[in-house]
DNA sequence: GTGAAAGCGCTAACAC
DNA sequence: GTGTTAGCGCTTTCAC
């Protein structure tokens, strides 16, 4: 079998190398490799062809060492699986793209120790930045993350004291929104399915804006439910039979996410219950799944895209603009989407 | 506001304060650091404490160069916003997190340019070996793959030509598969739903082997649609629909993915057709939303998670045995799964 | 069990 | 426009 030619990147080639193939100074190459500082059309011409011939690929570790700028932005994120953290991830891709800045993830699996254990990992890396989903942290992540000395972007939620910046919604102000929108509509005995999630805070903080704004009217959540694992369009129907089977008189049912809520859609209208006439529905997170229901499913958006990408603008700002602005606080402000499954007003 | 004490970061601090705060050389603090060589366990303790007070946190950067050992393994896939890579990635990150290795990821939006841009990045850092999505590539890639001097494997796919290992499942096969499963049940006029992706070569593959199995039995498909971008379940409705006024006689769709093959039955069975009696459907992934369906759509499991696994295994083995280990091929054979949208043969 | 010296492959800073 | 020098913060190697 011929074999083709081509560059040969087998011997880690350094600078050196292109500079002795290229009769031309370490320095040089240096310049022309990274389009910095005047080189003669000639030089650079020569040298440009004599990397892509070799197959030289610069070794960015030893570079960033020694310019000291990495130009890596950490995120850390509590979960792949759950298609909000990748949308998350997709708005920062779309603004670091424009940027020399390359995102690195980290997952914690909800957990704290392993939220700082994942934070000392990137801050080791010395990133330009970081960004962390959530406002809970341990003390010694809080701490390391205060006195990291680059930019830090808390995401997701803005209840609570960010270390620096925070990009987010407000989870108790949508979990009252929500309840606010629902009661407002005539439902009044409501019934909650969620996650068995503990350290999920900003589940925990819907719910609590929720319970509080049924509070003040008196009222009070009639049935409740719990699931964790499998898969969320097949725990919500469970849940919602389970549920229905607990309080059968309820007239809402307000669910933690909007895959359990298409679940319990598609159970509520196969055993014939009138959505949204007997029974009103509500998730949260505006997926895009919900435009294919058969109902849309009335949801709140929390704007993971949007989320990440100003979290990444932070970032890229602090990178060219002189480190003296004073921490941002964004909070974006999602509007109830009603849908099909709920009552007019 | 009292301050909280506690480690000052502030101060990039390098093995030398920790060196000089402890009274211990800096070449004592990297092992105690390292856990590497015989420190009496009076020294390590020192250490420790002086570290963890004045919050030292190593550079990876600076270690990374100077045991050119970087510990990082390049995972290049085409798409965050397809659950499918999302899920290979939880397959990869739990075997790595076994091992000292790190993943970093680098999306190419299916674009072989890009693709081979990502790769050049990746290898930049100089990683313990790269994790490829497809075995399509820009000659200029594959070359610097083949010579990276680090283990490369290629996933999702089999069928083409590795440049070093590959861990996937044969396109081609399911396709067949699929094709011969459904033609054993009786339906004879198929048609076929997908995305308007020239370059999603795994889509194509299964494509063509479904079209030679109907081709040997002298059959076609009959009709087709295709769509990009929005809601896939929302897509998966309208194609359907389209498909059906266009060939009303029909009597199978197959979908090829399970999103756009579960709004084909979502719509199917609202508007009353008999599924799968008058029609069969069946998509491709395996995806968990299908549990939580109306009907379970048939489908052919694309193993993500199990092929991330095995390609994160092969790279940390890499690590530990000597590289003369031939390449591997890793062909992994999920079966067809009929659900409840075929008939039974 | 501990330390001293010599780099890893680049780039900042300055000289020419 | 180009070259020289001196590190970046660690780890390797070898001496003690």
């Amino acid at each position: 079998m011929a074999q083709r030619s081509g560059p040969d990147y087998r011997h880690k080639l350094t600078l050196r190398d292109v500079s002795e193939a290229s009769g031309v100074s370490e320095m040089t190459v240096s310049r022309v490799l990274r389009n910095s500082g005047d080189v003669s059309e000639k030089t650079r011409a020569k040298v440009l062809e004599v990397a892509r011939t070799l197959g030289y690929v610069p070794n960015k570790i030893a570079g960033a060492l020694a310019s000291n700028r990495v130009n890596l932005v950490g995120v850390i994120i509590p979960s792949l699986s759950n298609m909000v953290f990748p949308e998350v991830l997709m708005g920062i891709s779309r603004v670091l793209d424009e940027t020399p800045l390359q995102p690195v993830v980290g997952v914690t699996g909800y957990e704290p120790e392993k939220e700082e254990q994942v934070i000392f990992e990137m801050l080791s890396w010395r990133p330009s930045g970081l960004i962390v989903a959530g406002l809970e942290h341990t003390d010694a992540a809080k701490a390391m993350m205060r006195n990291a000395g680059v930019p830090i972007v808390e995401i997701m939620d803005v209840d609570g004291e960010p270390v620096d910046a925070c990009v987010g919604i407000s989870h108790e102000r949508a979990g009252r929104e929500t309840a606010r929108e629902i009661l407002a509509r005539g439902y009044r005995k409501i019934g909650f399915l969620g996650t068995k999630m503990p350290l999920d805070h900003r589940a925990r903080k819907r719910f609590e804006g929720f319970s509080s704004v049924l509070k003040d009217e008196g009222l009070s959540i009639v049935a409740e439910e719990y699931y964790s694992g499998g898969s969320a369009l097949a725990k919500g129907r469970e849940m919602t039979q389970a549920i229905l089977a607990k309080a059968p008189d309820l007239d809402f049912l307000y669910f933690s996410n909007d895959m359990i809520g298409a679940g319990g859609l598609l159970y509520c209208l196969e055993i014939g219950i009138d959505v949204p006439g007997q029974l009103g529905l509500a998730g949260f997170n505006g997926v895009d799944l919900i435009d294919g229901l058969p109902r849309r499913l009335a949801t709140l958006d929390s704007c993971r895209a949007e989320i990440g990408a100003r979290a990444a603008e932070l970032i890229a700002a602090a990178e060219t603009t002189p480190k003296d602005a004073s921490p941002q606080r964004i909070e974006i402000s999602p509007i109830f989407a009603p849908g099909d499954t709920v009552r007019p007003k």
